[in-house]
DNA sequence: TGGATTATCAACCGATTGGTTGATCAACTG
DNA sequence: CAGTTGATCAACCAATCGGTTGATAATCCA
Protein backbone atom coordinates (compact mmCIF):
# COMPACT_ATOMS: atom_id res chain seq x y z
CA UNK A 1 0.00 0.00 0.00
CA UNK A 2 2.85 2.36 -0.77
CA UNK A 3 1.76 6.07 -1.72
CA UNK A 4 3.10 9.60 -1.83
CA UNK A 5 2.97 11.08 1.66
CA UNK A 6 0.42 13.63 -0.24
CA UNK A 7 -1.85 10.73 -0.98
CA UNK A 8 -1.24 8.92 2.69
CA UNK A 9 -2.61 12.44 4.03
CA UNK A 10 -5.54 12.42 1.43
CA UNK A 11 -6.43 9.03 2.58
CA UNK A 12 -5.76 9.46 6.23
CA UNK A 13 -7.78 12.26 7.03
CA UNK A 14 -10.96 11.09 4.64
CA UNK A 15 -10.88 7.42 7.06
CA UNK A 16 -10.99 9.58 10.23
CA UNK A 17 -13.61 11.99 8.67
CA UNK A 18 -16.55 9.28 9.18
CA UNK A 19 -17.98 8.52 12.56
CA UNK A 20 -17.94 5.01 12.10
CA UNK A 21 -14.17 4.66 11.44
CA UNK A 22 -12.95 7.02 14.06
CA UNK A 23 -15.39 4.43 16.21
CA UNK A 24 -13.49 1.59 14.76
CA UNK A 25 -10.27 3.53 15.59
CA UNK A 26 -11.03 4.09 19.07
CA UNK A 27 -11.73 0.49 19.52
CA UNK A 28 -8.61 -0.31 18.46
CA UNK A 29 -6.81 2.04 20.52
CA UNK A 30 -7.75 -0.38 23.02
CA UNK A 31 -6.11 -3.42 21.35
CA UNK A 32 -6.72 -6.10 18.36
CA UNK A 33 -9.94 -6.93 17.09
CA UNK A 34 -11.40 -8.64 14.79
CA UNK A 35 -14.33 -7.66 11.86
CA UNK A 36 -17.08 -9.09 13.62
CA UNK A 37 -15.89 -7.98 17.06
CA UNK A 38 -15.50 -4.43 15.22
CA UNK A 39 -18.76 -4.99 13.88
CA UNK A 40 -21.24 -5.93 16.70
CA UNK A 41 -21.89 -2.58 18.52
CA UNK A 42 -23.15 -1.01 14.59
CA UNK A 43 -26.31 -0.68 13.31
CA UNK A 44 -24.91 -1.46 10.12
CA UNK A 45 -24.30 -4.72 8.05
CA UNK A 46 -21.23 -6.89 8.68
CA UNK A 47 -20.02 -5.98 4.91
CA UNK A 48 -20.19 -2.02 5.33
CA UNK A 49 -17.96 -2.92 8.81
CA UNK A 50 -15.09 -4.92 6.64
CA UNK A 51 -15.61 -1.48 3.79
CA UNK A 52 -14.72 0.53 6.37
CA UNK A 53 -11.81 -1.55 7.66
CA UNK A 54 -10.67 -1.56 3.97
CA UNK A 55 -10.68 2.20 3.99
CA UNK A 56 -8.33 1.91 7.31
CA UNK A 57 -6.31 -0.35 5.94
CA UNK A 58 -5.54 1.20 2.88
CA UNK A 59 -4.91 4.24 4.25
CA UNK A 60 -2.51 2.95 6.59
CA UNK A 61 -3.94 3.89 9.93
CA UNK A 62 -4.42 0.14 10.78
CA UNK A 63 -2.62 -3.42 9.91
CA UNK A 64 -3.93 -6.62 9.48
CA UNK A 65 -2.44 -10.46 10.45
CA UNK A 66 -3.51 -13.52 9.73
CA UNK A 67 -4.81 -15.88 12.58
CA UNK A 68 -6.72 -18.95 10.54
CA UNK A 69 -9.69 -17.47 9.50
CA UNK A 70 -9.52 -14.07 11.10
CA UNK A 71 -8.20 -11.28 10.24
CA UNK A 72 -7.23 -9.42 13.39
CA UNK A 73 -6.80 -5.59 13.36
CA UNK A 74 -4.49 -3.04 14.66
CA UNK A 75 -3.67 0.64 15.00
CA UNK A 76 -0.76 1.46 14.58
CA UNK A 77 0.42 5.10 16.06
CA UNK A 78 2.72 5.86 13.73
CA UNK A 79 0.52 6.82 11.26
CA UNK A 80 -1.61 8.20 13.44
CA UNK A 81 1.94 10.94 13.86
CA UNK A 82 1.80 11.67 11.12
CA UNK A 83 -1.34 13.92 10.80
CA UNK A 84 -0.91 15.28 13.88
CA UNK A 85 2.74 16.50 12.75
CA UNK A 86 1.44 18.15 9.45
CA UNK A 87 -1.45 19.89 11.88
CA UNK A 88 0.90 20.72 14.75
CA UNK A 89 3.58 22.16 11.56
CA UNK A 90 0.20 24.29 10.18
CA UNK A 91 -1.01 25.34 13.93
CA UNK A 92 2.42 26.18 15.45
CA UNK A 93 2.72 28.83 12.19
CA UNK A 94 -0.06 30.53 12.89
CA UNK A 95 0.24 30.35 16.54
CA UNK A 96 3.81 32.28 15.78
CA UNK A 97 2.28 34.67 13.46
CA UNK A 98 0.13 35.72 15.69
CA UNK A 99 2.23 36.27 19.07
CA UNK A 100 4.34 38.36 16.42
CA UNK A 101 1.34 40.38 15.74
CA UNK A 102 0.60 40.89 19.16
CA UNK A 103 4.41 42.36 19.64
CA UNK A 104 3.84 44.60 16.44
CA UNK A 105 0.26 46.17 18.68
CA UNK A 106 2.04 46.26 21.85
CA UNK A 107 4.66 48.25 20.22
CA UNK A 108 2.42 51.10 18.77
CA UNK A 109 0.77 51.31 22.02
CA UNK A 110 3.88 51.90 23.57
CA UNK A 111 4.42 54.67 21.46
CA UNK A 112 1.15 56.23 21.93
CA UNK A 113 1.46 56.61 25.50
CA UNK B 1 -21.95 27.63 12.51
CA UNK B 2 -22.53 26.19 15.90
CA UNK B 3 -22.29 21.99 15.18
CA UNK B 4 -21.93 19.04 17.78
CA UNK B 5 -18.36 18.22 18.34
CA UNK B 6 -19.17 14.51 16.65
CA UNK B 7 -20.20 17.00 13.27
CA UNK B 8 -17.17 19.15 14.12
CA UNK B 9 -14.60 16.17 13.45
CA UNK B 10 -16.30 15.08 10.51
CA UNK B 11 -16.41 18.02 8.89
CA UNK B 12 -12.78 19.07 9.69
CA UNK B 13 -11.23 15.86 8.84
CA UNK B 14 -12.87 16.17 5.42
CA UNK B 15 -12.03 19.70 4.93
CA UNK B 16 -8.21 18.31 5.73
CA UNK B 17 -8.69 15.53 2.83
CA UNK B 18 -8.35 17.26 -0.19
CA UNK B 19 -4.88 18.90 -1.01
CA UNK B 20 -5.85 22.10 -2.73
CA UNK B 21 -7.13 22.81 1.00
CA UNK B 22 -4.47 21.53 2.83
CA UNK B 23 -2.70 23.79 0.48
CA UNK B 24 -4.60 26.37 1.30
CA UNK B 25 -4.52 26.04 5.42
CA UNK B 26 -1.04 25.98 4.57
CA UNK B 27 -1.12 29.20 3.27
CA UNK B 28 -3.27 31.01 5.44
CA UNK B 29 -1.01 29.85 8.31
CA UNK B 30 1.58 32.36 6.93
CA UNK B 31 -1.10 34.72 7.23
CA UNK B 32 -4.13 36.57 6.06
CA UNK B 33 -5.12 36.19 2.60
CA UNK B 34 -8.81 36.30 0.31
CA UNK B 35 -10.34 34.50 -1.94
CA UNK B 36 -8.17 35.90 -5.52
CA UNK B 37 -5.27 36.12 -3.68
CA UNK B 38 -6.08 32.14 -2.18
CA UNK B 39 -7.12 31.00 -5.86
CA UNK B 40 -4.11 32.55 -7.85
CA UNK B 41 -1.70 29.58 -7.63
CA UNK B 42 -3.97 26.87 -8.15
CA UNK B 43 -5.46 25.87 -11.95
CA UNK B 44 -8.93 25.79 -10.92
CA UNK B 45 -11.44 28.48 -11.24
CA UNK B 46 -12.04 31.07 -8.63
CA UNK B 47 -15.12 29.65 -7.68
CA UNK B 48 -13.91 26.04 -7.31
CA UNK B 49 -11.71 27.80 -4.89
CA UNK B 50 -14.34 29.56 -3.23
CA UNK B 51 -16.11 26.79 -2.33
CA UNK B 52 -13.25 24.99 -0.90
CA UNK B 53 -12.94 28.15 1.38
CA UNK B 54 -17.09 27.77 2.25
CA UNK B 55 -15.85 24.18 3.45
CA UNK B 56 -12.82 25.10 5.26
CA UNK B 57 -15.01 27.91 6.71
CA UNK B 58 -18.42 25.91 7.74
CA UNK B 59 -15.56 23.28 9.43
CA UNK B 60 -14.35 26.33 11.75
CA UNK B 61 -10.77 25.45 10.61
CA UNK B 62 -10.87 29.37 9.11
CA UNK B 63 -12.87 32.62 10.00
CA UNK B 64 -13.68 35.36 7.92
CA UNK B 65 -13.76 39.31 8.04
CA UNK B 66 -15.12 41.89 5.87
CA UNK B 67 -13.10 44.44 4.50
CA UNK B 68 -15.14 46.84 1.93
CA UNK B 69 -15.43 44.15 -1.12
CA UNK B 70 -13.00 41.74 0.36
CA UNK B 71 -13.50 38.75 2.74
CA UNK B 72 -10.07 38.06 4.35
CA UNK B 73 -9.76 34.61 5.79
CA UNK B 74 -7.98 33.29 9.00
CA UNK B 75 -6.86 30.31 10.06
CA UNK B 76 -7.90 29.38 13.59
CA UNK B 77 -4.98 27.37 15.85
CA UNK B 78 -7.37 26.09 18.05
CA UNK B 79 -9.93 24.08 15.40
CA UNK B 80 -6.44 22.69 14.63
CA UNK B 81 -5.90 21.84 18.29
CA UNK B 82 -9.41 20.10 18.28
CA UNK B 83 -8.00 17.70 15.56
CA UNK B 84 -4.93 16.68 16.92
CA UNK B 85 -6.02 16.60 20.31
CA UNK B 86 -8.16 13.57 19.16
CA UNK B 87 -5.62 11.76 16.95
CA UNK B 88 -3.34 12.10 20.32
CA UNK B 89 -5.76 10.56 22.51
CA UNK B 90 -5.85 7.69 21.07
CA UNK B 91 -2.41 7.42 19.56
CA UNK B 92 -1.13 7.55 23.48
CA UNK B 93 -3.80 4.58 24.59
CA UNK B 94 -2.31 2.16 21.85
CA UNK B 95 1.19 3.33 22.86
CA UNK B 96 0.79 2.86 26.24
CA UNK B 97 -0.98 -0.57 25.53
CA UNK B 98 2.09 -1.71 23.24
CA UNK B 99 4.27 -0.66 26.28
CA UNK B 100 2.41 -2.93 28.73
CA UNK B 101 2.06 -5.92 25.85
CA UNK B 102 6.28 -5.43 25.83
CA UNK B 103 5.95 -5.50 29.76
CA UNK B 104 4.37 -8.62 29.10
CA UNK B 105 7.10 -10.29 27.10
CA UNK B 106 9.31 -9.34 29.02
CA UNK B 107 8.36 -10.86 32.07
CA UNK B 108 7.62 -14.01 30.02
CA UNK B 109 10.94 -13.69 28.93
CA UNK B 110 12.50 -13.56 32.08
CA UNK B 111 10.86 -16.56 33.42
CA UNK B 112 12.21 -18.52 30.57
CA UNK B 113 15.62 -18.13 31.55
C1' DT C 1 -16.61 -35.23 4.41
C1' DG C 2 -20.01 -31.67 5.48
C1' DG C 3 -21.61 -27.89 8.18
C1' DA C 4 -20.52 -23.71 10.73
C1' DT C 5 -17.76 -19.50 11.10
C1' DT C 6 -15.04 -15.49 9.30
C1' DA C 7 -14.58 -12.48 5.84
C1' DT C 8 -14.77 -10.73 1.20
C1' DC C 9 -16.54 -9.96 -3.60
C1' DA C 10 -20.01 -8.12 -6.91
C1' DA C 11 -23.64 -5.42 -8.40
C1' DC C 12 -26.51 -1.94 -7.44
C1' DC C 13 -28.59 2.60 -5.38
C1' DG C 14 -29.12 7.38 -3.66
C1' DA C 15 -26.44 11.16 -1.84
C1' DT C 16 -22.40 13.86 -1.80
C1' DT C 17 -18.20 15.86 -3.89
C1' DG C 18 -15.20 18.60 -6.86
C1' DG C 19 -15.29 20.69 -10.82
C1' DT C 20 -17.32 23.56 -14.74
C1' DT C 21 -19.90 27.78 -17.04
C1' DG C 22 -22.81 31.76 -16.79
C1' DA C 23 -25.33 35.11 -14.20
C1' DT C 24 -25.65 38.10 -10.25
C1' DC C 25 -24.56 41.00 -6.25
C1' DA C 26 -22.03 44.47 -3.74
C1' DA C 27 -18.57 47.73 -3.23
C1' DC C 28 -15.12 50.58 -4.88
C1' DT C 29 -13.38 54.16 -8.59
C1' DG C 30 -13.34 57.26 -12.47
C1' DC D 1 -23.55 57.85 -13.10
C1' DA D 2 -20.98 53.73 -15.56
C1' DG D 3 -17.46 50.43 -15.36
C1' DT D 4 -14.42 47.42 -12.84
C1' DT D 5 -13.26 44.37 -9.14
C1' DG D 6 -14.13 40.75 -5.45
C1' DA D 7 -16.95 37.19 -4.42
C1' DT D 8 -20.91 34.30 -4.60
C1' DC D 9 -25.06 31.90 -6.52
C1' DA D 10 -27.26 28.47 -9.62
C1' DA D 11 -27.48 24.70 -12.50
C1' DC D 12 -25.27 20.99 -14.21
C1' DC D 13 -21.98 16.79 -14.71
C1' DA D 14 -18.99 12.75 -13.76
C1' DA D 15 -16.94 10.36 -10.04
C1' DT D 16 -16.85 8.75 -5.44
C1' DC D 17 -19.06 7.22 -1.08
C1' DG D 18 -21.74 4.68 2.33
C1' DG D 19 -24.92 1.56 2.42
C1' DT D 20 -27.67 -2.64 0.85
C1' DT D 21 -28.44 -7.77 -0.73
C1' DG D 22 -26.76 -12.07 -2.45
C1' DA D 23 -23.08 -15.11 -3.69
C1' DT D 24 -18.46 -16.93 -2.82
C1' DA D 25 -14.05 -18.16 -0.65
C1' DA D 26 -11.40 -20.07 3.02
C1' DT D 27 -10.74 -22.04 7.40
C1' DC D 28 -12.16 -24.66 11.41
C1' DC D 29 -14.49 -28.54 13.72
C1' DA D 30 -17.18 -32.84 14.45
Amino acid sequence: MKQGSEEQLNSAFAALADPVRRALIARLSRGPATVNELAEPFPITKQAVSKHIQVLEQSGLITRTREGQRRPCHLDPAALEALTSWIDTHRLTVERQFRSLDTVLDTLKEKES
